[in-house]
DNA sequence: CCGCTTCTATAAGCAGCTGATATAACTGAC
DNA sequence: GTCAGTTATATCAGCTGCTTATAGAAGCGG
């Protein structure tokens, strides 16, 4: 049920599903690919945040939350104020997540020595332990649903999943060049 | 906490990893696919999720608020319990969130004749349109992205739409036969 | 020193979730 | 019919996590 994706689409002109998809939401038709299949996406975005959250382990854990830690282990310290722009909040709310975060151990505040006003968030080896203890739960459950899908389908997962990555490192983007 | 009514846990096996990403995708594996092939789509969810956040616009929805909206739209209506249970919130949650939907007259409330305790919540034709935009503004971000991905990533991500979205439908699962 | 900018912290408020509980409607025994 | 038990929704108090507005401390040019 819900919604055939099992059309042909491929990568002409499929049903028109709806109107001027991404008419005046910049970038033109010509440049990028195509509009249905665009929509497609969007469509399919939307419902798996109903699989997200229910990946999403009683933890406690905001969605930020995660997302800060996991960006403090992959590219390492940040100011604080770069946090927030990177992760899409504002700084009083990067602030208390960070609060938040160090008052369980998971992160701690630093200063910089060059810069008296700055400071430089890093993540604990609690910390740490907590990504891959929670990423671990999250890969159990993904078990789960995984082997209840044909083979073919679990390839074309994993040959996404590199493009999913490059996805995701496009829009986070380099830390704008600090925290060294 | 939660409503437990979705508490599958996978097989649980998956050990520590964590780095060691070789092996071939698709093997059998009674588990459910390759250890180091979970993990890493576990990884890469993570990772997404700062990508979801960025194509959420600022409409002052929830995540969850979107995807029962979506759910109206894909699935007809459905009973104010029987939503909550689907998206994973609380009945008195729901409760809140459809008085919203209803107060920015995205949805509304309407009686069910053959039993006077029930409450079906149906989607209105504001609330369809209010989705499209959204979907249209987020099909315009993501077009931008696309267009810098080469077509043979494109072609990939297109690839796994279905599977994804045959993901989502099994998590969620069948509203119970209702919605008549 | 002073004024201006930059970076973080604090305060007040709202959204959105939770558990506990109240209210109303259906069901079955009698 | 009435009573008790179950089911479905609403309401209440409380917490988390975000917001805007503002305060305070540190750097910089005069």
């Amino acid at each position: 049920m819900a919604g055939g994706a099992a059309d042909d689409s491929g990568t002409g002109a499929v049903d028109d599903t709806g109107t001027d998809a991404a008419g005046d939401a910049g970038s033109g038709a010509g440049g990028g690919g195509t509009d249905a299949d665009v929509v497609r996406l969007a469509t399919a975005v939307e419902r798996f945040t109903r699989v997200l959250r229910r990946l999403t382990a009683p933890d406690g854990m905001s969605l930020t939350t995660v997302a800060t830690l996991v960006r403090l282990d992959d590219l390492g310290p940040h100011r604080l104020s770069e946090l927030a722009a990177a992760e899409g909040v504002t700084q009083p709310g990067m602030t208390q997540l960070v609060s938040r975060l160090e008052r369980e151990g998971l992160a701690q505040r630093r200063g910089d020595p060059a810069d008296g006003r700055v400071v430089v968030v890093e993540i604990t080896a609690a910390g740490r332990e907590s990504i891959l203890r929670r990423r671990r739960e999250r890969a159990g459950k993904l078990s789960g649903l995984l082997a209840d899908l044909p083979a073919e389908d679990r390839a074309a997962i994993t040959r996404s999943l590199e493009v999913l990555d490059r996805l995701a490192g496009r829009l986070s983007g380099p830390p704008a060049g600090s925290a060294g």
